[in-house]
DNA sequence: CTGATATAGCCAACTTTGGGTAAC
DNA sequence: CGTTACCCTTTGTTGGCTATATCA
C-alpha cells in the first residue's frame, strides 16, 4: 500500500541505524517514539533553509553539513540523539540495501519533500527496535534558533503601518484637542473646581509653574484613572460622563484638564507621546503582522462585543490566564497570602470575573482613596491590610451599577486578549496594566505608568519670557519634564513622538522631554515625511498659542551631552567616532576634538564627508579638480563576471583592487565639450552616456521617446543614442538606450515632426487595421456564400443564389477601395466543382487590387480566398 | 542590566557594449 | 556571401548594515 519513498540510512559511529527521512527539518518523535507505526512526514522549506539543498546526513559522513559552525554544531547534537535512538545493531536487510540504491542512485537533485513508511510492510524485517527519527525541532536549551530577518518587503509594509498610525494618532490628537475646547465641557469641569483653588490662576500674565500646584493635586485626587473606558459615541459624550463619574482614561483625564486650564484662560495644549506601531518589522513574532498589531486592534476598538468576550471565556487557557492575573494583581494590592493564592487558582469562572471586577474597581478605589497622595507620602508602601482591601472591594462592587460592572468586565476581557496576543510575556503585561492603572506615586519609577498624555500650559511668570511648563494630573506631576523620558524607557514605552496640540494644529516638541536623541532616532520615521505631514499643523498650532518656542528646541538639539557608550556614537546626528565611520566616510577636517570617550577621540558629525568614486560624482554632474588626490582608497570588489578575467585575476590583483573616492572639496562642476553648430558631441561609441540629466552636454537635451532617432535622420539632425545604464542579465552586461541627445535648438522641431510622425503612423495602423479587417470580414462572408452555394447545389441546385451572391459582394465592395471590383464578378463557375480547391498561384491580373496609398496588393483566388501583400 | 563584540542573514552595489543561427 | 533578426538565459560576488547571541 505504501508508496516506497527514498529513506536515507545514516552509518552512525557505534554501528547503530537510524532511517531518516530526507528532510531538512524533519520532526522528532521523541526518545519514547519507538518503531514507528506508519510515519508520515512533510517537509516545508522553512524561510532560513530557502533556496538551500536540504540538509542531508550522508552515509558515513556524521557531518553533512560543516559550512557553518552554528549548524555543525546543531548537526553534531542531532546525530548524537539519531545514536541514541538507533543502536539497535541491527543487520543489514533488504530494506536497507533497497534504500541504499535508491540513495546511490542519487538522489542529490531528487525533491526530498514526503516521506511515508508503513509498519505493516517492514515492521517484521525490521525488528521491533527500529527507530524513526527526524532530526529538528528538537526541544532542547542549546537547539539553535532559527534566526529570521525581515525582507525589504516587510520594512517597507511596517514604515507604511507606522506612518498610517501615526497619521491616526495625529487625527485622534485633533479631536481631543478640539474637545477640550468644546463650551460645555469647560463649563462642567470648571463647575466643579472649588472657588478658593481659582485666584491661584487668576494673574494669567505673570503665571507661576507653582501657581498650578493645587490646581494638579486637586485634579488628581477628583479624578480616577482607569485602564479602559466605555465608549459612548464621541469623545465628546466620554468627557461628560467621565465629569460625571469623576473617571476616565488617562486620555480623558488628560483632556479634562486641558479644558479646564482653558477655561481658566490660561495657554493650554494637549500633549502626547504617540504609542505607534514600530518603524521596523517585528521579526520576533512570525506569521503576524507585527506585534503592535494587537496594540492597534485593541486601540481602535477597545471594546469587544459581548459575543465575543462569551467565546473567549470558553477557553480554559484564557481563563487560567485572566485567574493569574488577578490573583497576582490581588497579590500586589492587597497582599494576599499565599494560600489564598493557590486557592485562588482554582476559582470557578464566576469568581474569575468578579476578582477581574475587583481589579477595576480596586484600582480606582487605590488611587481615589489615596486622597493625600502628595508627593510627602509617595513612599508610603502600597501594600494594606488585607481586611482593609476586602472593605474597599465591597464598597466597589457594591458602588458600581451593574450594568457598568458588565462593561468593564468585557473590557477587562478584551484587555486580557490583548494582552494574551501581545508577545509581552503575560505577567510582563499585568504589571503594565497595573502601572496604568496605579496613579498613586509621585516618584517616577516602573511603578509609574507610561506617561502618554499630560498638558503643557504656557506660564508667562517662568523665566525670563515665559515658557511651556508640563502639567501631569494623571500622575499628579507638575513641572517635572525631565522625567518623563526616563520613566517612559522605563515602562518600554520609549518617548518617540511626543506632540503637543492647540489650535486644531499639532506640533513636535519630542525635543523638549528626550535628552537622548540618538536612542530615538532610529525609531522615528523619515524626517522630512513627518516634517511636511506636521507643516500646515504646526503653522495651526502657533496661530493658537502664539508662543514659539522652536529656538528652545532648537538650542535642546544642539546642545546634548556627550554620550559615554561608544555604541551611541553610531549614526549620532551631532558627534561622532572614527571607528564608526562608514567605509566611504572620511574626516575632513579632522578637528575640532569636543572630547573623548573610553579614549576615543570624539568628532563634530559635521566634520564626517561622504565621498563617492569618479563615476559616482559625475552622476551628480561634477568631477575631480585637476590634480587632486583620493581622499581614501578602498578596495574593490573582484571583477567575476566572465571566465577571461578570472584567468588575468592575478594580474589584476596586483594591478587595482582599489577604488579611489573623492570629497566634496575636491569638485567642481562638470566641463563636457559643448554642442557646436548643432552637432552633439559624442564619445568613442557615437553615444552620449547620460547617467543622468546633469551629465549632458551643455546645448544638448535628452528626448526620451521611442523610434525618435528615425524622426531625426529624416530630418537630417545630428542625434546620439543615449546610453542610460546597463542591464546584467545571464551574466552579462547589455547597455540600455532610452531615446536620443539632440541640440537643444533641434528639440521642437524634432518633437514636432514626431508629433506627426506618431499621427501618421497611428493613422496609417488604424488603416491597416481596419483594411483587415475588411479583408476577414469578405473572406468569411464569401467562405459563407460558397458554402451555402454548395449548400443549395446539393438540396435545390441553382435556385435563389444570385441574390444573395450580388448582395455579399456589394456590401463588401462599397467598402473597400479596391479599383477593380467591377473585373471581379462572375465568381467562377467553376467553384461548384472545388472541394479540393487549390489556390491559384498565379493570380490572374483581373484578380488584383491595389491600394496606392497603402501599397498593399490584394491578390484574390476566384474561390473568394485572397492574400495581401505590401509592394515597397 | 548594559555595553562590547562576534556572528549571521538580508540586500544593495558592482559589473560597464554578445554571439550563434537561420532567413533573406 | 553579406546582412539582419531573433533567440539564448534568468549571474555572482562582496561587503555594509543590522538583528541577535554571548560574554564581561
Amino acid at each position: 500500500m505504501a508508496t516506497p519513498v527514498p529513506v536515507r540510512i545514516a552509518a552512525l559511529p557505534r554501528g547503530g541505524r537510524a532511517l531518516l527521512l530526507p528532510s531538512a527539518h524533519g520532526r522528532s518523535l521523541g526518545p519514547g517514539a519507538e518503531a514507528a507505526t506508519g510515519v508520515a512526514g512533510r517537509r516545508r522549506a522553512s524561510p532560513a533553509a530557502k533556496g538551500k539543498s536540504p540538509a542531508k546526513v550522508e552515509a558515513g559522513s556524521p557531518l553533512g553539513n560543516t559550512r557553518k559552525k552554528g549548524r555543525a554544531k546543531a548537526e553534531t547534537q542531532d546525530n548524537a540523539s539519531v545514536e541514541r535512538c538507533g543502536a539497535g545493531g541491527l543487520e543489514k536487510n533488504n530494506l536497507e540495501e533497497q534504500v541504499e540504491a535508491v540513495c546511490d542512485n542519487d538522489a542529490a537533485d531528487m525533491d526530498w519533500e514526503e516521506g511515508q513508511v508503513e509498519r505493516n510492510e517492514y515492521s517484521h524485517e525490521l525488528g521491533e527496535s527500529f527507530t524513526v527519527e527526524f532530526n529538528d525541532d528538537v526541544p532542547s536549551s542549546t537547539t539553535k534558533k532559527t534566526v529570521r530577518r525581515a525582507t525589504a518587503e516587510e520594512k517597507e509594509l511596517a514604515e507604511l503601518v507606522h506612518k498610517v498610525h501615526l497619521l491616526c494618532l495625529i487625527a485622534r490628537g485633533r479631536v481631543v484637542d478640539k474637545t477640550c475646547n468644546d463650551p460645555l465641557i469647560q463649563a462642567s469641569i470648571l463647575s466643579l473646581l472649588p472657588n478658593h483653588l481659582l485666584w491661584n490662576v487668576a494673574d494669567v500674565r505673570n503665571l507661576k509653574a507653582v501657581n498650578l500646584r493645587n490646581l494638579v493635586s486637586w485634579f488628581h485626587r477628583t479624578f480616577c484613572v482607569t485602564a479602559q473606558s466605555t465608549h459612548r459615541g464621541s469623545f465628546v459624550s466620554n468627557l461628560g460622563f467621565a465629569i460625571q463619574d469623576r473617571i476616565g482614561t488617562a486620555e480623558e483625564v488628560c483632556a479634562l484638564s486641558v479644558a479646564l486650564f482653558r477655561a481658566l484662560n490660561l495657554t493650554a495644549r494637549f500633549v502626547t507621546n504617540l504609542d505607534v506601531a514600530g518603524l521596523r518589522p517585528d521579526t520576533k513574532v512570525m506569521g503576524t503582522l507585527n506585534q503592535d498589531a494587537s496594540r492597534l486592534c485593541t486601540r481602535s476598538l477597545p471594546h469587544s462585543s459581548p459575543a465575543a468576550d462569551g467565546n473567549v471565556v470558553s477557553s480554559p487557557a484564557l481563563l487560567k490566564d485572566n485567574t493569574q492575573d488577578s490573583v497576582s494583581m490581588n497579590q500586589r494590592r492587597g497582599g494576599l497570602g499565599k494560600s489564598k493564592q493557590t486557592s485562588a487558582c482554582k476559582r470557578s469562572l464566576s469568581k474569575t470575573l468578579s476578582s477581574i471586577k475587583a481589579d477595576n474597581e480596586s484600582s480606582c478605589i487605590s488611587a481615589s482613596s489615596q486622597l493625600p497622595s502628595t508627593s510627602s507620602n509617595a513612599e508610603v508602601p502600597k501594600r494594606k491590610g488585607d481586611v482593609e482591601f476586602e472593605l474597599q472591594l465591597e464598597m466597589a462592587l457594591s458602588a458600581t451599577a451593574a450594568e457598568n460592572q458588565n462593561n468593564n468586565q468585557a473590557n477587562h476581557m478584551s484587555q486580557s486578549i490583548g494582552s494574551l496576543q501581545d508577545s509581552t510575556p503575560p505577567k510582563k503585561k499585568l504589571r503594565q496594566n497595573t502601572e496604568a492603572t496605579s496613579s498613586s506615586s509621585a516618584v517616577w519609577s516602573r511603578s509609574a505608568g507610561a506617561p502618554l498624555y499630560w498638558a503643557e500650559v504656557y506660564c508667562s511668570g517662568q523665566a525670563s519670557t515665559g515658557r511651556w511648563v508640563h502639567v501631569d494630573v494623571v500622575n499628579d506631576l507638575l513641572d517635572a519634564e525631565c522625567k518623563v523620558e526616563a520613566s517612559s524607557a522605563v515602562c518600554k514605552k520609549p518617548l518617540r513622538y511626543v506632540v503637543a496640540f492647540a489650535g486644531n494644529g499639532a506640533k513636535d516638541v519630542t525635543r523638549r522631554y528626550c535628552l537622548q536623541w540618538y536612542r530615538i532616532a532610529q525609531g522615528r520615521v523619515n524626517p522630512e515625511w513627518w516634517e511636511n505631514v506636521l507643516a500646515p499643523l504646526k503653522q495651526m498650532e502657533l496661530t493658537a498659542t502664539n508662543n514659539s518656542e522652536d529656538m528652545e528646541l532648537q538650542t535642546r538639539a544642539l546642545t546634548e551631552p556627550l554620550p559615554t557608550s561608544q555604541q551611541a556614537y553610531k549614526d549620532h546626528h551631532l558627534y561622532a567616532l572614527e571607528k564608526w565611520l562608514h567605509k566611504n566616510q572620511i574626516l575632513h577636517p579632522k578637528g575640532p576634538v569636543l572630547g573623548f570617550c573610553k579614549g576615543h577621540p570624539v568628532y563634530p558629525r559635521s566634520c564626517v564627508q561622504t565621498l563617492q568614486s569618479r563615476h559616482g560624482w559625475l552622476r551628480e554632474g561634477l568631477q575631480i579638480r585637476e590634480n587632486e588626490l583620493p581622499a581614501k582608497v578602498v578596495t574593490r570588489p573582484k571583477r567575476t563576471f566572465n571566465a577571461q578575467s578570472v584567468q588575468s585575476s592575478a594580474n589584476e590583483d596586483a594591478l587595482k583592487p582599489t577604488l579611489e573616492l573623492y570629497g566634496e572639496w575636491q569638485l567642481e562642476p562638470l566641463q563636457l565639450p559643448h554642442a557646436v553648430d548643432g552637432i552633439v558631441p559624442k564619445n568613442e561609441r557615437g553615444q552620449v552616456d547620460v547617467w543622468s540629466e546633469k551629465c549632458l552636454p551643455p546645448g544638448t537635451v535628452h528626448l526620451r521617446l521611442p523610434r525618435l532617432f528615425q524622426v531625426a535622420k529624416r530630418l537630417g539632425i545630428d542625434y546620439a543614442p543615449a546610453m542610460v545604464g546597463f542591464d546584467y542579465r545571464s551574466g552579462r552586461c547589455l547597455p540600455v538606450f532610452d531615446g536620443i541627445v539632440v541640440c537643444t535648438e533641434f528639440k521642437h522641431a524634432i518633437l514636432e515632426a514626431y508629433a506627426e510622425g506618431e499621427e501618421q503612423r497611428r493613422a496609417e495602423e488604424r488603416k491597416q487595421e481596419e483594411a483587415q479587417a475588411l479583408s476577414r470580414w469578405y473572406q468569411l462572408l464569401c467562405s459563407i456564400v460558397t458554402r451555402q452555394r454548395l449548400k443549395d447545389s446539393y438540396k435545390t441546385p441553382s435556385h435563389g443564389l444570385g441574390h444573395e451572391e450580388a448582395l455579399g459582394n456589394d456590401n463588401i465592395q462599397k467598402n473597400t477601395l479596391s479599383s477593380q471590383r467591377s473585373e471581379r464578378k462572375p465568381i467562377s463557375s467553376k467553384l461548384q466543382t472545388d472541394h479540393e480547391h487549390e489556390h491559384v498561384h498565379e493570380y490572374p491580373e483581373e484578380d488584383q487590387s491595389f491600394d496606392e496609398e497603402t501599397f498593399v496588393r490584394t491578390k484574390r483566388c476566384p474561390c473568394g480566398f485572397s492574400i495581401q501583400v505590401e509592394e515597397l
